[in-house]
DNA sequence: TTCATTGTATTACTATTATAATACGCTTTA
DNA sequence: TAAAGCGTATTATAATAGTAATACAATGAA
């Protein structure tokens, strides 16, 4: 797991916890049954206080990603076909995302092409 | 000016104004010298609080885009040359910043032009 | 000059976020 | 069975964001 945060984000920390466990997940680190870190050791890697870390691992098991169980931890519940599309769903909103903004600032897809060529080298 | 706010975003309100006067200065929509709306019709207008808004007026003038003054309002202080520059800086800091996500989550460049095209239809 | 409008400032209250210190019950393992 | 580790829960405190109500001083126009 390699995950850092972000203090002066704008983003609660709690948030940015469940993104990078999110993405773990999507990006492979993370596979369907693999047990989370406790909730004592992520905070104690993160510097975090365990209920803020506590908070996110409540999220993430509402949101369907994982199960927690009093005892014996927390397991990703996110099976690979599902991982797959949530994983294309997400490139294609943030894909999405972007391209508002830069039309949005005036610029055509001509523009954009142009700084993706220009950004390769 | 066509700016609105989204209450449930965890990007504070008042940044959220930042963020878009700023983007109606670089599209063009505000130039240098124009008269920004007046913080009561603003937060008239957007339903905020007139100290939210007054919070963003400051920030903008701390920033250098703005000139704020006691009874006749505040105006926009970009000139032409300054704001092209940031308009393609900010085009390049969004495209990074969708790169390294689509990156994160294992995607390469052909992945990424590949839903380009798809996109374009 | 007078008055409406402007940005600015102050004080108070609420909700959210995060921390902190505990404690409880469940599960696993020695 | 006992102990350690797990998620869960409670209560308290502090900082930030946002709202709210008000007042002040500067500006510009009638």
């Amino acid at each position: 797991m390699n995950l850092t945060i972000d203090a002066k984000s704008p983003l609660p920390v709690y948030q940015q916890v469940i993104q990078a466990i999110k993405l773990e997940v999507l990006s492979g680190g993370l596979h369907d049954g693999d047990l989370l870190p406790s909730i004592r050791d992520l905070a104690k890697l993160l510097k975090l206080n365990p209920n803020t870390v506590a908070k996110a691992y409540y999220a993430l098991e509402a949101e369907g990603f994982s199960e927690n169980r009093s005892g014996s931890g927390s397991r990703v519940r996110v099976p690979a076909g599902r991982r797959d599309a949530l994983r294309r769903a997400m490139l294609e909103s943030e894909f999405r995302n972007f391209l508002g903004k830069a039309v949005a600032l005036g610029f055509g897809l001509e523009d954009i092409n142009q700084l993706a060529e220009r950004i390769k080298q």
